[in-house]
DNA sequence: CGGGCTTTTGAGCCAAATCAAAAATAGTGG
DNA sequence: CCACTATTTTTGATTTGGCTCAAAAGCCCG
């Protein structure tokens, strides 16, 4: 349940995803900074926000993996997106009225709490974060739109790629990836809800990439070892995450 | 090439359709016609936006079918999103800068296209319309979730099921659908690369629901015998949709 | 050191793909 | 209105990617 503090960057995550999208000013930034500050440690595998609820706060992962997903009828569950540092979970609640999925952290996580109206009050006097928070909404969809094609069109082994490519790109653009590597505690599992296949599928596909010598993956670290080898095999094409040429 | 004006609304699709998001003013009623006076005709399987272009004006379809596409290295494409009447197709664009996806029409589509900056009037001026459009960016994102459900964890029967039963409800939340029978004047071929499934499956399964009594589907039209045991077969739950109670 | 997750392996099976070709439809131009 | 095409839809046969079931091996953690 420790959260690694060292890999951590020292700007917030949240902060540095923004700038991706908009250019802040210095009021801006305190803004998110003050934000951020309201701050609680979760375990992993753990409900933040369930389907059918209306959360009186806005959450925002710090550090850890957390995700949206739906359950089925058959015991099953689809996750829908993985929140990693930088990402809202519920910004859109306020505007739909209740959620339409769940959501919950994969591993232990930091995340951050903020009282929806101070949202609000920046919606509606600071144009510069409406904008970016805007952005954050769209390249969230961006992002669906890509597994959708994923799961649609690509086989098992390209899709399992192209998600740790994107996760990788993802956890760059916030300074928490160095060199191709990151922090990767999540089981196969949930690799397996996530892209639509079985675990067991999963788990043959992961030893392939790794014989391949595409991956190392080993007690909660990841490392790519040709990131162009395996962005090509996977058909990974980093445009739809609309982020700047340096995520430093 | 004609596009059916007797079933279409007295009403504005687009208006239609921000009132499930919104309330408005008399005004913003009527900037919203405004709007959308501007009008083309556009033939079928014509491309409006393609990826890596930044358009111009803002289209929203106002009758026919269109949808957001990606085009695959193999030839294939994924289809990401049916676009009907109501739905803005690049609302996104200012923000993100540039297409990450294309957009086409399916059959024969009436389409209005609004100048960039009449919308970016709206956003300053107009809270509650700006509001309205927010929810429609919304529940284009909780679509795309609920697809991702479909294409991940439903076999395929349930998959083609699930589409149908969406695609009627949101053509009756504009008012185009009577008594579970619509417009489709698709191609099993938009179809399949729609769910992710290849097209003669998709025409097996077609006539699988055709045998059990579920839709009755020639000529470009599509009727739903049994909506409640469709959407039952299906696991179909409107709820993603966040519409009002009544499409009325 | 024992119990509960994960990961791994093996075997058999099934949903859906592919390939190929025929039948049906929808357009198009004369 | 009718040939002539092109596109869709349908059928059949075959192959395969990925699933299920089941059990073993490895890990983590108290």
């Amino acid at each position: 349940m420790s959260i690694d503090c060292e890999s951590e960057a020292v700007t917030n995550p949240l902060l540095r995803k923004l700038e991706h999208g908009a250019h802040l000013s210095p009021a801006d930034r305190a803004l998110v900074e003050a934000l951020t500050s309201e701050v609680t440690e979760v375990p992993g595998d753990y409900d933040l926000v369930r389907e059918g609820q209306t959360p009186p706060l806005v959450h925002v992962v710090l550090a850890g993996f957390a995700c949206r997903y739906k359950s089925l009828p058959d015991g099953g569950r689809q996750i829908m997106a993985w929140l990693v540092p930088g990402d809202f979970c519920d910004l859109h609640v306020a505007v739909l009225g209740e959620m339409d999925h769940s959501i919950a952290t994969l591993t232990a996580s930091r995340i951050s709490t903020l009282p929806r109206n101070g949202l609000e009050e920046i919606t509606t006097r600071h144009p510069g974060l409406t904008r970016a928070f805007w952005w954050a909404t769209l390249v969230d969809e961006a992002v669906l739109r890509e597994w959708l094609v994923n799961m649609g069109r690509r086989p098992g082994d390209q899709r399992v790629a192209h998600l740790l490519c994107e996760v990788l790109a993802r956890l760059k653009a916030v300074g928490l990836a160095e060199d191709g590597e990151i922090d990767f505690p999540l089981t196969q599992i949930d690799l397996a809800d996530t892209v639509g296949l079985s675990a067991v599928h999963v788990n043959r596909i992961i030893q392939q990439l790794r014989e391949e010598e595409l991956i190392v993956w080993r007690s909660g670290r990841l490392r790519v070892l040709d990131v162009p080898r395996l962005q090509d095999m996977a058909g990974f094409d980093a445009g739809y995450l609309h982020l700047r040429p340096q995520g430093r």
